[in-house]
DNA sequence: CTGACTTATATGGAATTATATATCAACTTG
DNA sequence: CAAGTTGATATATAATTCCATATAAGTCAG
């Protein structure tokens, strides 16, 4: 019953995740409850074209009628701008790399196989999301004696230490408000990197 | 109690009203009633997503969830369209149907996909989005020598400076505001009885 | 004026959504 | 482990939509 809708819920409920936002925090600022959300990300009921709009404008989306000759011009301006993911500065993109590689060859020195699933878990999700300077810095001293890693693995308690650092570091950029989060470049289309 | 819905639904009325279709065959069409139509139209009452959808899909219309930062560039294409199709010189046209009908068979001598990809977006937008006189020199002088890559295809570096300035015009049309936008034919739109 | 066609309204009942309130399992975090 | 989040569900009730069937009212052509 919900097909038809399906393409527009799916794109809300990705662009909540997009934002890091819980269904209960769109709730509260779109006026809906929770279990509305829920059921309409779900597919469980079609919301009414008011729902939609206030939820649209809570997740900073427009509702847009576009004629379907002009849709391929659409799409590559919306696919522009969300391939701006570069927020991360070559650094902790390096970094994670590295550490990485590294994690590829050496997990076994992990205390249990899950300790060591969370370590790289948490290096994926750093490879998207974005880190202060500072928070840079407690990644760069923990990991400062990473080149040496290859000849002379980390003791336990360091790799522990280590582990404890990489998932703090995760936490904080996860659950860092909207608000405050590192600036990024306005528009995508406007940046004319010749080298890329 | 339907003004959030308001600027949506008089698109939709505008639409038909721009295809010179009925309510009655809209009705036909979408499989809603006349009525109903007609209270859609008029704000009497909020129609459910599902109508929407089936609504927009009879008038040709599709439904986009855009984030708000990027609706000038989008307003900017759905503007230039609905503004009038002659917008485009046709010497613009021309030169945009040749190099896409070039790169259907070259497009292998760029140096990866993705930079090919880029090119041919960058077409299909300037097949829509006008450029200025000063512009259509700029892309006549970098594909001056069109009729020659059939039978001598550019160097790579020259292909590279080519596709340089074809998406620096994709980017000023698309980012050109409405207001200071390229002159248009006098009589493009006059018949919109629009309240907007 | 008649006839054909279009949009605007009214009414009423069936179907569906909106909303509040809880609960629950799965995860995270400290 | 304890506390807190998150998302999925379960009810239950109020509110709306949906839709069909008329009908009024306006326009336009012949």
């Amino acid at each position: 019953m919900a097909y038809k809708t399906e393409h527009i819920t799916q794109q809300l409920r990705a662009a909540r995740e997009a934002q890091k936002m819980s269904q209960r925090e769109l709730s509260a600022r779109s006026g809906l409850t929770q279990s509305h959300i829920s059921q309409i990300e779900r597919g469980t009921m079609e919301p009414g074209l008011g729902s939609l709009v206030d939820v649209a404008r809570a997740l900073d989306l427009e509702i847009v009628l576009a004629p379907k000759k002009l849709m391929p011009a659409i799409r590559n301006i919306l696919d522009s701008a969300s391939a701006s993911s570069d927020v991360l500065t070559s650094d902790q993109r390096k970094l994670v790399g590295r550490l990485e590689r590294w994690f590829a060859q050496h997990r076994g020195g992990f205390g249990s196989a899950s300790e060591a699933d969370t370590f790289k878990d948490s290096l994926a999700l750093l490879r998207h999301l974005p880190l202060s300077a500072e928070e840079m810095d407690t990644f760069n001293e923990a990991t400062a004696r990473l080149e040496r890693w290859q000849a002379d693995p980390p003791s336990r308690q360091e790799l522990s230490r280590i582990a404890h650092a990489v998932r703090h570091l995760r936490n904080a950029a996860v659950h860092r408000d909207r608000d405050d989060a590192v600036p990024r470049s306005a528009y995508a289309l406007d940046e004319e990197d010749d080298n890329a």
